[in-house]
DNA sequence: TGAAGGATGACAACTGAGTTGTCATCTTCT
DNA sequence: AGAAGATGACAACTCAGTTGTCATCCTTCA
């Protein structure tokens, strides 16, 4: 980085020992690139395969979690219902994911990993490892679980944000 | 959260103690759906400023940082010149922000807060930090400040990723 | 059993963030 | 002085994601 400072938050009253709103707003600075900057990282590495973020997420939701239907990822992402509908099509297109009768419903079928799809999202992620054991450093894995413990806790926080 | 399950890492080659890349993927999706949420609690919370999120991050950083130019800022947080040239823009037609002549340079004038954007930014930080209090918790500051460092990390891995 | 109300798929329009491209002008470096 | 780079201004564009709507299907309950 070669201009970016570490963020000063502004001076607290010093009479508040554990106020850590200010720290986790350092949080917020830091999630906001990051994110962005993953996005054009993914969009980079892959290419070839044309996965966009959207299609990625589906491609892992299922990967982790098996066969689910269109819905159901929805509310397991806190995304629009259409809008994963979307990308579920898109990656159809390509033969990443293909529908399965859903037995406990008629109308919305299941849908599940081909074996395309598992090989486009198994290159993908190895290649994220790859890259991510560079990161790795000095980091220990408590730091890590200590950091996504703080990242889930914050989005706790916004779950109230409804959709649909 | 209602249906999100945490994350099942594919099982990992036990011969690797700390391979922490799977650890980072959890970041990675945290770090997705906390940023969409957060970007529409920041719309939610703030219409009758209007700030976007492109005007309260310029406010932020000017408010931390003192007063820069547009090619600075957009450096310092890594988005196109062109697209924060827009969003002070958008802040001085507010009156937010004011230009102030550049000593060091005739043609790039300094960008600095108004007194209405000063409170503006305090105001929207301000109900942020309340929002966080409630975040707290369990949460130590020395949690906070790992969290941090984590990302902190994640991010200088994809400093190479330019823009302009 | 037969509505009523909710869930789903399909499609379209829209918003907002952020980029890319281009050009003219201004600065800086040699 | 001249070349190369930085800046402002403006426009077109992409991509993520939402909102709205409608028709169909499923579920529940009186």
């Amino acid at each position: 980085m070669t201009e970016t400072e570490p963020p000063q938050p502004p001076p607290d009253a010093p009479g508040e020992p554990d106020d850590i709103a200010p720290h986790l707003m350092e949080v917020f600075a830091l999630v906001g690139p990051l994110y962005r900057r993953v996005q054009r990282k993914i969009e980079q590495d892959a290419p070839q395969q044309g996965l966009s973020v959207g299609v990625r997420a589906v491609l892992d939701l299922l990967r982790e979690h098996g066969p689910m239907t269109v819905p159901q990822m929805g509310r397991a992402q806190s995304l629009s219902r259409q809008f994963v509908q979307r990308m579920v099509n898109d990656a159809a297109a390509r033969n990443l994911v293909a529908t399965a009768p859903n037995p406990a419903h008629q109308r919305s079928s299941l849908i599940r990993l081909t074996d395309d799809g598992l090989a486009a999202i198994t290159a993908v992620t190895d290649r994220e490892h790859a890259l991510l054991r560079q990161a790795g450093g000095d980091l220990t894995e408590a730091d890590v679980a200590t950091c996504v413990r703080v990242l889930a806790r914050m989005l706790a926080l916004f779950d109230d944000v409804d959709v649909d």
